[in-house]
DNA sequence: CTGTTAGCGCCTTCAG
DNA sequence: CTGAAGGCGCTAACAG
């Protein structure tokens, strides 16, 4: 398993071509005119000698490093998956790199991380659904020079943001609507712990009251936002309130766990309990019954995310955003 | 949104600190003898100073980028996602960084991405289910100073692996004996397009020869390793061959595929036809009938990966390798 | 159109 | 235990 190489250097590739160094590098980089059989030979020379610059050295000097870093909470939801892709499709049209990061929904982690990536490391950096809390987030963001923030809102002054044309809570608010249209009396619901796209207990409550149903702030959960997190707290809250008839859960994944749950405790869905889900996964549309869902554009968020953060590290020191939309998908778990 | 700032230069620090810079270096590379007085002295101004080393000079000097180039056909599959999860959960703890590159099971882009991956981008490479046959990819890997494949064979010369204990047709082979011990008659197969993962025509006849079964060429499809591959692929070949009663998918993407298929066509499952998946998703053991699949140690695969190619870049030369074991995990969809 | 000069920020080497 | 010199590979800014 040994093997090692020289690096080829500019000046290889220059003396071998007869030029300057400084040639060879307008060569590379297209810039400046140069003459056309010069440019030849030195782009022969580069292929025989099979010349790759040096990305560190290219950085040292231009402070470019061509690399955007994405903090994400957990890489194995395929909701963050596909933004990523999203991310790295773009990345990838502008010759740059992604550096990911998963925080394994650890506020330490995606802290030290972004204190860690920083401009010698990243050109930019793109945050999704941060799980800090303001006080700590908001410090860390301001050393980063280019920044996009997606389902989080932050001071335009700090970063571009990729969010909902309705604002943060607006799913819950459209499922619980959907329920009570449905015709549901007793709407629970699994808010996702830390997370920004969340309704809070307060606004729960107020919707519900404010439609002349009964409430209970027992009804309202917090919740891992994973299969797990959605089957525990089902298990626990169904055991505690058994009389609800319909719960709004943070995303599909904890949807899932909530549908386990019911089924465990032989409540059939929807006759029993309706769910709504959050996200629209395969899982969502594949699991039996289907689950209402919402379908939000993660490629298109991803992707837009990265140009937004692209646009930035250009030089443009304006604000930007993207809205964008989603829509009730309403399938066999609810009514 | 502007932000700026100059960035603070180990000179910085050490005309600050009132020494050289040198002696700041090593106070941050605890690296040689420093006075316990001095070093604290350095230690308070660089963090009034709040420095940080620029990666890109520090690179440029020690050729070590500190970053860890991981290709993955799909990270929107949980199954490759996982994996990148154990990846990057070891690099963390030795403070490396993950270059995430998503092929979206593009050979072209594959080989771009590991033409460009070169060793002043990264310090070494993780090669997952490449897509790329071995006339292609072995002169690719070449190149690369580190390396470590996952469910792919090359030269002990060119990288270590990370493979399945039996080999890489264990999964579809142990499906086939399962199905046939269970009384299945007509067994078809979904093998992965590409992937390595994969039992070949000839040994799925043989197989099912030797066990004194009818087969036919026709039931052996190659199909995209996702779920729609495996819906499009599935409709065809019940479509075609009806007389099936099971079939043996390459993932559990791709049986989800076949599974809506085959409600589609009216077949229950697994009283008309037998399923068996892939490696162990969440997907699989939530949907209705559950999927029997295979448990595949995701995480312990990237994890193990990473800590091989650190042990290379660390400078040990010698092939290494780890074999993780697959059992099937049998649920409702077949006997 | 092409070459020269001067660093980018850090670490290696060798002196003290 | 600490410092001075030199250079990693590249490009910006001037020459010509």
């Amino acid at each position: 398993m040994a093997k090692k190489r020289q690096r080829v250097t500019l000046e290889d590739v220059a003396r071998e071509a007869g030029v300057s160094s400084m040639t060879v590098s307008r060569v590379i980089n297209n810039t400046g005119r140069i003459g056309s059989e010069t440019r030849a030979r030195v782009r022969e020379v580069i292929n025989r000698l099979d010349y790759r610059p040096s990305r560190a050295a290219r950085a040292l000097v231009t402070s470019r490093t061509y690399l955007i870093g994405v903090v994400v909470p957990d890489i194995t939801n395929p909701y963050f998956a596909e933004i990523v892709q999203g991310v790295e499709h773009v990345a990838w049209e502008h010759d740059f790199s992604v550096l990911l990061t998963n925080t394994d929904e650890n506020p330490r982690r995606e802290e030290a991380v972004l204190s860690q990536l920083d401009e010698s490391t990243v050109d930019g950096l793109i945050v999704v659904s941060s799980r800090l809390p303001d006080a700590t987030l908001l410090p860390l963001l301001e050393r980063h020079p280019a920044l996009v923030t997606v389902n989080r809102d932050v001071p335009h002054q700090l970063a571009s943001m990729v969010r909902n044309l309705h604002g943060m809570d607006h799913r819950p608010v459209v499922a619980i609507q959907h329920l009570i249209e449905g015709g549901r009396q007793r709407i629970g619901c699994l808010a996702l712990k830390r997370s920004a796209i969340q309704i809070s207990r307060e606004r729960y409550i107020a919707l519900l009251t404010a439609a002349g149903l009964e409430v209970s702030p027992d009804w309202y959960r917090l919740c891992p936002p994973n299969f797990e997190g959605g089957l525990a707290v089902m298990r626990e809250l169904l055991a505690q309130c058994p009389e609800l008839d319909s719960i709004v859960a943070g995303n599909d994944r904890v949807a899932l766990g909530v549908l386990r749950a019911a089924t465990e405790a032989g409540r059939r869905v929807p006759a029993d309990l309706a769910i709504v889900g959050g996200d629209d996964t395969l899982l969502a549309s594949q699991v039996t019954p289907a689950l209402s869902t919402f379908n939000v554009p993660k490629f298109e968020i991803g992707a837009m995310a990265a140009r937004l953060l692209l646009r930035q590290i250009g030089g443009d020191s304006e604000y930007h955003e993207y809205l964008y939309d989603e829509t009730l998908i309403v399938r066999d778990s609810s009514p």
